[in-house]
DNA sequence: CAAGTTACCTGACGGC
DNA sequence: TGCCGTCAGGTAACTT
């Protein structure tokens, strides 16, 4: 369930449950994930810490403990729960942290596309420096301004759909809130990012923002189940305005919104709307 | 260097 | 019922 505001609202559910608690042991079940877990390693550097905090970079949750930090990616199709130690393991479930109150928190991943790993940087400045150096900027920061989005365009003829998406230009736009941000900004996905103007740059870069907000206030009611959390949650019940809306009339003119193939993903605009 | 393709995995779904 | 192809919200290594 891996875009930004997804990520953005699992911290803050997992975060009262986390913070200040310390991780007592660690179960692995020794599937392949995208990056290799050295269970018996990550117990000797974890084993006995405290979690200070949570946060985010891009679609990367940052678990900061006493003097390392675990760094979870969902993947496509992760989730990271709180159950209770005696709750029955549900399919693909492989990582657990036993809390020490316990309670255990559990990664989930079908596809195996997520990852977790411990580094231990000497700080969060540090860890931005060697893990996330090749990262964009967030989208809400003040570095990722119309400006800096319209000069990186720049002799870029790829679409803009596909820029947006690459987190080395900006990071948390995956392919929903692609095809949402460019409807709204009302910029066909299919242009090239140089032809972009900085003054549609600045439409595009308030809708994207817009967007992402939205997102994570609609996800932000489903907090208080964080408990056994299956990660599903009224976000998923959100009604996107084109994103799986194919042959179905545009909200804004009834004209049917069309599905082309973008960069090998699926994207929905309205011709009508959408210059 | 930029842009397109492939690979990593499992599960859900539609057609036959 | 089951077999097959297609598709799925991400990322990075590879090729062109």
């Amino acid at each position: 369930m891996p875009e930004l505001p997804e990520i953005e609202v699992v911290r803050r559910g997992l975060t009262p449950h986390l913070e200040n608690r310390s991780i007592e042991n660690i179960w692995y079940s020794g599937k392949k994930l995208r990056h290799p877990f050295d269970i018996n390693l990550s117990k000797k550097q974890l084993v006995g810490q405290k979690i200070t905090k949570i946060t985010r970079r891009g679609r990367y949750l940052i678990v900061h403990l006493t003097s390392h930090f675990l760094v979870v990616h969902l993947g496509m199709s992760g989730t990271l729960g709180i159950f209770d130690k005696n709750s029955p393991k549900a399919r693909h479930t492989h990582i657990i942290f036993l809390l020490d109150n316990q309670m255990e928190m559990r990664f989930i991943d079908p596809r195996r596309f997520g990852s977790v790993q411990v580094f231990s940087a000497p700080s969060s400045a540090a860890l931005e420096q060697t893990v996330f150096c090749r990262l964009g900027p967030e989208p809400f920061s003040r570095a990722c301004s119309p400006e800096y989005l319209h000069r990186m365009a720049v002799n870029k003829s790829g679409a803009i759909k596909n820029f947006i998406m690459d987190n080395h230009i900006l990071v948390g736009v995956g392919n929903i809130y692609a095809n949402e941000s460019l409807f709204r900004a009302q910029i066909n996905p299919q242009r090239s990012a140089k032809s972009l103007t900085l003054k549609e740059w600045q439409t595009l870069h308030k809708t994207i923002v817009e967007t992402l907000n939205w997102a994570i206030k609609c996800g932000g009611s489903t907090i208080s189940d964080f408990i056994n959390a299956s990660g599903e949650g009224g976000y998923f019940q959100a009604n996107f305005r084109v994103y799986g809306r194919a042959d179905s009339p545009c909200l804004e003119c009834g004209q049917p919104i069309k599905k082309v193939k973008i960069g090998g993903r699926s994207s929905f605009y309205c011709s009508s709307c959408q210059k």
